[in-house]
DNA sequence: TAAATAAGATACCTTATGGTATTCTATTTA
DNA sequence: TAAATAGAATACCATAAGGTATCTTATTTA
């Protein structure tokens, strides 16, 4: 079984916005250990660990072992991927946007 | 009930491979009715239009109704969301990127 | 060293998701 | 006008997703 095509599905890991949350969080901070992760948002923190475990699995943050807590960190390479097919469309949208602001000065 | 709330989760929209293929195919052509858009998975033509009206109500595609058949139609202007939501994270992964060049130059 | 804390591992539950098959209606085409 | 085609509407099903509660283990701290 290949075990990277489960891992990784970057577009799937940032659908979900407790998950987009934790990596907002992540940019304000070095990093984070589990349990202050977890004040922030109203489920429990079963349920906020297997959120990071997504986002780890996707390469979106690391984390490290330290003493009895487990910190997070940031690791937004992944994003790279999602800013590169993002970008192919970018001409499609920008052609849109052109075209609305021409209509617009015509009134 | 707020009705936008749950139109327009763009990130889901894209979230899935079924419907990001179907974005893809979008860009080459025109439009495209939903019967030759089915033609390119192997799923049924319910599934594919069910893919549709969810990328339809995240506003990526555009529906027209010509004759029998539905015709379907790239805008791309929904990708800006997520684009704009990337580029925040894009000094991270440039810094990273950066200092990962930096620790191979040393080598 | 006893008590408290952090979090992993399970088991479990409810709802969402992604698909099928079937029926119905509208529109072409032979 | 009869047959074929496109697709919407439903009903339905299996699995995935997102959450809880509980138990266990490791690490701090009083």
């Amino acid at each position: 079984m290949d075990d990277i095509s489960q891992l990784r599905d970057v577009y799937n890991a940032v659908a979900n916005p407790t998950r987009r949350k934790s990596l907002q969080m992540l940019t304000d901070v070095e990093e984070l250990p589990l349990h202050e992760i977890t004040v922030y948002f109203q489920m429990g923190r079963t349920a906020v660990s297997k959120h990071l475990a997504i986002l780890k699995d996707a390469d979106f943050v690391i984390a490290q072992r330290v003493g009895r807590e487990t910190r997070y960190r940031l690791n937004a390479t992944s994003l790279k991927e999602i800013q590169d097919w993002v970008s192919f469309y970018e001409g499609f949208w920008k052609v849109r946007v052109a075209k609305l602001n021409l209509l617009l000065e015509k009134k």
